[in-house]
RNA sequence: GGGUUGGUAGCUCAACGGUAGAGCAGUUGCCUUUUAAGCAAUUGGUUCUGGGUUCGAAUCCCAGCCAGCCCA
């Protein structure tokens, strides 16, 4: 009966292309079928009248993921966008021919169907075939469909087999989307404006972190690939666009962990005539819209903790300072020099490098012993002055900035600023940081100040970090589809 | 960059110094409401790569590549 022959009978990408082969030699090419569905699976469900089988027609497109073979019939599943479907197919609806050929098919090959729905005796809404075609073949096996994909390193390079056969990818896939959707309509709402920025940049400013370079041959110049949006969308507000954000990708050339990917998507905000108060209501408001209409609930598990995250209840707020004195249970933290806080570090089980200023050594204790175990959403008040060379210095205790630090799950989730918008104090704390290199300082942007910004909050939401919490995902490669990864050796081209 | 764990059939995993196996998938039969469908038969391996130890290596040792986790 079939053409197959016994010696590549192993070798699934060899029967395949045989079947391909066959398929061809009877006069159907498998890709230039044309085929245009009605419904996808889930809307076909909805679609069905209980106690009226078989009176509504759908024609459904999708991916063969299951085959229940019972000889003259069979039962089997198409994945599409939103889940599974199942379709049954007998031979004597069909016809021989038509039945025949749809046994040829293979796990993993795309095709559509016509046919009425109906309720199965086990109570599953599904299609009954009439007619099916093959609109692409499959020439190589899916992984197996129960255990899905698990070694990670093949998750994350083929990334689209992880979502056929993971439905668990496939959801956080889903929800990654709604969460940004969900923002974007939050900001329109709110009368915010979204524009887009330069990626290529001669300064890459707005933050404190190592860029990539890249080269532009017609003009000759070395350009950075930005670090942050900030720069950019402050010239907004000098040009009167007075709420504008922007949700971009961001590129950082430092470490690869659990909750670092070189390039991440950043959501970045500014309101004029707002300040970081009012970033922190809204972020608030922001986080538990999304949560309510994303997830239908602002209680979030956090699996690594262990504790519920509740986006719904009081949202703590803290010093800066007064964490510090709490976590090293010193109440004059401040009033001390750096060798009495590298000491304390060490105590502490710290390691501080020989170059790191007092306030880097403070900091340490802040990222590597405070920060981790603010789990519930809380906002880190009036960060040191060093911290941040973009917002505006505190009126009653000038060492520190009018900022906050949104702390959730143990992660920075957004930071906000009462935005400096005086170019002789943003000059000199450019300069102050820059460290006497005149070429790190974006003077384009401080003439722009110069014309007039408007007092301004401004805010930041690391994207990836927020998916995270709301996903359970323990590592930010799980909420980006394609994370960075060393290339792998390019695929043997074995063609038959 | 350092430590650590792993890489075996298309996929998920066994085998831990003595002939490399199972489930799913594949191939061949049977089965017209199945739910990880079932029954029967059966194909399939450069055990990541390269060295070494040994009568004998997937297994022990060394180096490399890739990935996960922890740390920097």
């Amino acid at each position: 009966m079939s053409d197959i022959p016994a010696d590549i009978t192993h070798d699934q990408h060899a029967v395949r292309r045989q079947k391909l082969a066959e398929l061809r030699a009877g006069g159907t090419d498998p890709f230039r079928a044309e085929f245009r569905p009605t419904h996808f699976s889930g809307e076909a469900v909805r679609a069905h009248v209980d106690g009226q089988d078989n009176t509504v027609a759908v024609a459904v497109a999708g991916r063969l993921v299951t085959i229940r073979d019972m000889g003259k019939s069979q039962f089997v599943k198409i994945l599409d966008q939103q889940g599974e479907l199942q379709l049954y197919l007998k031979k004597d609806v069909l016809g021989e021919a038509a039945y025949a050929a749809f046994k040829k098919l293979d796990l993993g090959d795309i095709i559509g169907a016509r046919g009425t729905l109906f309720r199965t005796k086990a109570g599953e809404v599904t299609v009954r075939a009439e007619s099916f075609c093959l609109l692409a073949k499959a020439l190589r096996p899916l992984p197996e469909k129960w255990h899905g994909l698990a070694d990670p390193e093949q998750v994350y390079r083929q990334r689209y087999l992880d979502l056929v056969v993971n439905r668990e990818s496939r959801k956080r896939l889903l929800t990654r989307a709604r969460i940004v959707s969900v923002i974007r309509r939050f900001l329109e709402d709110r009368k915010y404006i979204e524009v887009e920025t330069p990626v290529l940049q001669s300064v890459a400013g707005g933050a404190a972190a190592k860029p990539f370079t890249t080269h532009h041959n017609a003009l000759g110049l070395d350009f950075y690939l930005r670090i942050s949006l900030e720069l950019y969308l402050k010239r907004m507000l000098v040009g009167g666009v007075d709420r504008v954000f922007e949700i971009g990708r961001i590129f950082r050339n430092e470490g690869i962990s659990r909750k670092h990917n070189p390039e991440f998507t950043m959501l970045e905000l500014y309101e004029a005539y707002s300040d970081h108060r009012g970033m922190m209501a809204l972020i608030r408001d922001m986080l538990t819209t999304v949560c309510r209409e994303v997830l239908g609930t602002d209680k979030v598990p956090h699996p690594s903790s262990g504790q519920t995250i509740d986006f719904g209840g009081p949202w703590r707020e803290a010093t800066y300072k007064d964490l510090i004195r709490a976590e090293t249970g010193d109440p004059d933290w401040f009033g001390r020099g750096r060798a009495e806080h590298v000491a304390a570090a060490a105590k502490l089980g710290l390691k501080v490098e020989e170059g790191w200023e007092d306030f880097e050594v403070t900091n340490e204790i802040f990222s590597k012993r405070i920060e981790p175990a603010l789990v519930q959403p809380t906002f880190v008040l009036n960060l040191p002055k060093e911290l941040c060379p973009l917002a505006k210095i505190n009126r009653g205790d000038p060492d520190t900035l009018d900022v906050f630090e949104l702390c959730i799950g143990g992660m920075e989730i957004a930071p906000a600023y009462s935005e400096q918008n005086d170019p002789d104090v943003q000059r000199e704390m450019f300069e102050r940081q820059a460290g006497g290199e005149p070429q790190s300082v974006d003077q384009d942007f401080l003439f722009a100040l110069e014309h007039g910004m408007p007092p301004a909050g401004g805010m930041g939401v690391g994207i990836d970090r927020l998916c995270m919490l709301l996903t359970g995902a323990e590592s930010i490669r799980d909420v980006i589809l394609f994370p960075q990864l060393r290339p792998a050796d390019a695929k043997p081209a074995d063609g038959a």
